[in-house]
RNA sequence: GCCGCCGUAGCUCAGGGGUAGAGCACUCCCUUGGUAAGGGAGAGGUCCGGAGUUCAAAUCUCCGCGGCGGCACCA
């Protein structure tokens, strides 16, 4: 039997073995560092025997690839298992996958676990750990895993195993006294793991992420190769809590919120200052893109929503009031509203396509655990637009607008966008032959913008397929910002109709498209990406004129008036207080320029530039810094 | 909404059945200082809300509300 190896090397044994026979014929070193087999770029045990000619690559546990941390990931949420069951034989385990950055394992116990509880499992990892217990692959026969399983009171994996399809083996590990239904592949031994694993916190998780089944306690965890990746990951995560959009937030003075508005932002002049200053610069970016603005009523009759659909779907999650004996409902989107503003006079095939944007200002009943910060909230402002278009238009709209959102979001450093292409889910409005159509000519779309992306089954919108365009937060979630529709269902619903070459009726299709998503959303995603030391022309106070004694008092008033002259937004910090305090205080406060004044400048008509971050200032003549201010502080587009 | 943890001064947090604590911030006074905290004094509290246990509750119990982490949801 010939083993190839990946350097071409070919080694010639009389019968089968194992991998780890044939590391150890490699090399005790070798044979010391293996974890796995890679056989056909696919991982396998390292037990797994070898019996027909074929080639093998070992993996160590010094290879950096994702396909390790996933095994050791894995092996962990095993031995947290065995752990588990060693001190707490009344748990029941259900499944524990490998995760980003770790792993988790979902437990069902009538008690909770305390935190107390996590070190105990923890310790007792590192001693399973220490044991050494070989971990080993059995194939067992499916009627007689259930029984053994239902027998163990594990009605759980009994249940998984029976929705395992019945041309697929029933894969036990064992390691000790612990067995496992699992896929695998493993590590040889739980020795292998090492130590480098830290559990981190305890959640709720409903049994097979259905919300109407009981809810398990999910203990979630973190493992790598060695300690100095583990201490490298938590030193991020502590990163991380630093750029958390709420703390900066607060310390910022940008917004807070508070119990009488859950779900709602109070913002402070700092935030709101940054608010308008994205809301000027995207409707710069709309304008030279054609699109028309427009504003519509928040608070909209019941019957509208009824027409829709938006009441027979979202009722439940709608803010209603009633007045004239009728019911009202805070609008929870724009569409409706922008069809009627279509709707009134006669609309020509000529005026297609037709781009109606509006910040929107909508409010929606999130469920309370859902909130978070600014970015999920129950009031908010979509940067929003419809376009009213043929179907024949839906290709060149979807590869402008992409064109626009990547040429927006490039504008904020967002150079990797993730694309998910969404399509239709289970209770929707229109028939098959619509979603057909739609989700047909929204990927023929997609695809003619070159943008690559990932399906999202069954996760579209109940009018239409959607492309979402996702950022990352500072702790690695996900939240959707731009997003674009295809919807052929609210035209119909609504009667949006317009006059086409042939002088008949016709049915427009909206594109329900927006950029930053929410207002909100957007702005703690900036929050988060910049750490709060926003580019200048971001900013809510771009510059503080600070003097060193008050001599320079009249000099520092001039400076701020003539930086506010330059269209630059200003602080003016006159206080009895010496120099190094206030380069401290406001390089806290992230000021991006400060502009001292003392007795030498103003005599000389010169200021000191000390910008945030640096360790030195800079003497220049004033009117020199402020015009480099100013050229710093042009909003991107603008020129 | 569900599970777990948490809620003390403007902020960050300590304390814990018997008179409420610290640092920073704030106010006033001294200091006019040259690039990341000059010195002194002072003011500041419904210990999230309600009920219960107790001679006595910020502290223990229960019920709310809110926050945080997940899950579910996200037009």
């Amino acid at each position: 039997m010939n083993i190839t190896l990946p350097d071409g090397s070919v080694r010639v044994f009389d019968g089968p073995l194992s991998g780890e026979a044939l590391a150890a014929d490699i090399g005790p070193g070798l044979a010391k560092a293996a974890i796995a087999l890679r056989i056909d770029g696919e991982m396998k045990d390292l037990k797994t025997v070898l019996d027909t000619d074929t080639t093998v690559e070992i993996v160590t546990n010094r290879e950096e690839s994702d396909d390790v941390l996933e095994l050791i990931r894995h092996d962990a949420a095993h031995v947290m298992a065995e752990a588990v069951k060693e001190l707490y034989p009344e748990t029941q385990v259900t499944i524990g996958p490998a995760i980003e950055n770790g792993f988790y394992y979902d437990f069902a116990r009538d008690k909770p676990f305390t935190p107390e509880d996590l070190e105990k499992i923890e310790q007792r990892m590192h001693e399973i750990v220490d044991r050494d217990e070989s971990i080993d692959r059995e194939e067992w026969d499916r009627d007689e895993a259930v029984k053994f399983f239902e027998g163990q009171g594990e009605k759980y994996k009994a249940e998984i195993i029976g929705s395992i399809p019945a041309d697929q083996p029933i894969g036990i590990y064992r390691q000790g006294e612990f067995q496992d239904l699992c896929r695998g592949p493993h590590l040889p031994s739980t020795k292998k793991l090492g130590h480098a694993f830290k559990l981190m916190k305890l959640a709720g998780a409903y049994w097979r992420g259905d919300s109407k089944n009981e809810m398990l306690q999910r203990v979630y965890g973190t493992a790598w190769r060695n300690e100095k990746e583990l201490k490298a990951h938590l030193h991020r995560l502590e990163e991380a809590e630093r750029r958390d959009h709420r703390k900066l937030g607060k310390e910022m003075d940008l917004f807070h919120m508070q119990e009488e508005a859950v779900g709602m932002v109070f913002w402070h002049e700092q935030g709101w200052t940054l608010y308008r200053t994205l809301e000027n610069y995207i409707r710069h970016k709309l304008e030279l893109a054609d699109y028309k603005e427009v504003k519509t009523p928040q608070l909209v009759d019941r019957k509208l929503w009824e027409d829709s659909g938006h009441w027979d779907k979202f009722r439940e999650n709608m803010y209603t009031t009633e007045s004239e004996e009728r019911t009202f409902a805070l609008k929870p989107m724009n569409c409706p509203c922008h069809v009627q503003i279509f709707n009134q006079g006669i609309t020509s095939y000529r005026d297609l396509p037709l781009r109606m944007a509006e910040f929107g200002s909508c409010h929606r009943y999130e469920p309370s655990g859902a909130l978070h910060g600014i970015m999920r909230v129950r009031g908010f402002t979509q940067d929003d637009a419809h376009i009213f278009c043929t179907e024949d238009q839906i290709t060149s709209e979807t590869e402008t607008f992409c064109e626009l959102l990547l040429d927006i979001y490039k504008d904020f450093g967002f150079t990797e966008v993730k694309v998910k292409f969404s399509d239709r889910p289970e209770t929707r409005a229109g028939d098959d032959a619509i979603w057909d159509k739609a989700e047909g000519s929204l990927k023929e779309a997609v695809e003619a913008t070159g943008l690559s992306y990932t399906l999202n089954p069954g996760e579209g919108a109940f009018y239409g397929p959607k492309l979402e365009f996702v950022l990352t937060d500072a702790i690695g979630r996900d939240w959707q910002c731009g997003t674009l529709q295809v919807d052929f269902v609210l035209p119909e619903r609504l009667k949006a109709s317009y006059i086409g070459e042939d002088g008949a009726k016709h049915r427009p299709v909206m594109l329900h498209r927006a950029i930053f998503g929410s207002m909100e959303r957007f702005i703690g995603i900036l929050i988060e990406e910049y750490a709060g030391r926003f580019p200048l022309w971001l900013a809510p106070t771009q510059l503080v004129v600070a003097t060193i004694t008050d001599e320079a008092d009249e000099y520092a008033r001039e400076v701020l008036a003539k930086a506010a002259k330059l269209g630059l937004r200003g602080k003016l910090d006159l206080r009895n207080e010496k120099i190094n305090y206030k380069v401290r205080e406001h390089s806290l406060a992230k000021v991006p320029a400060l502009l001292v004044a003392g007795r030498r400048e103003s005599e000389e008509g010169t200021i000191s530039v000390r910008r945030l971050g640096d360790k030195h200032q800079k003497v220049m003549s004033l009117d020199e810094a402020l015009a480099q201010l100013a050229e710093e502080a042009a909003v991107p587009g603008s020129r």
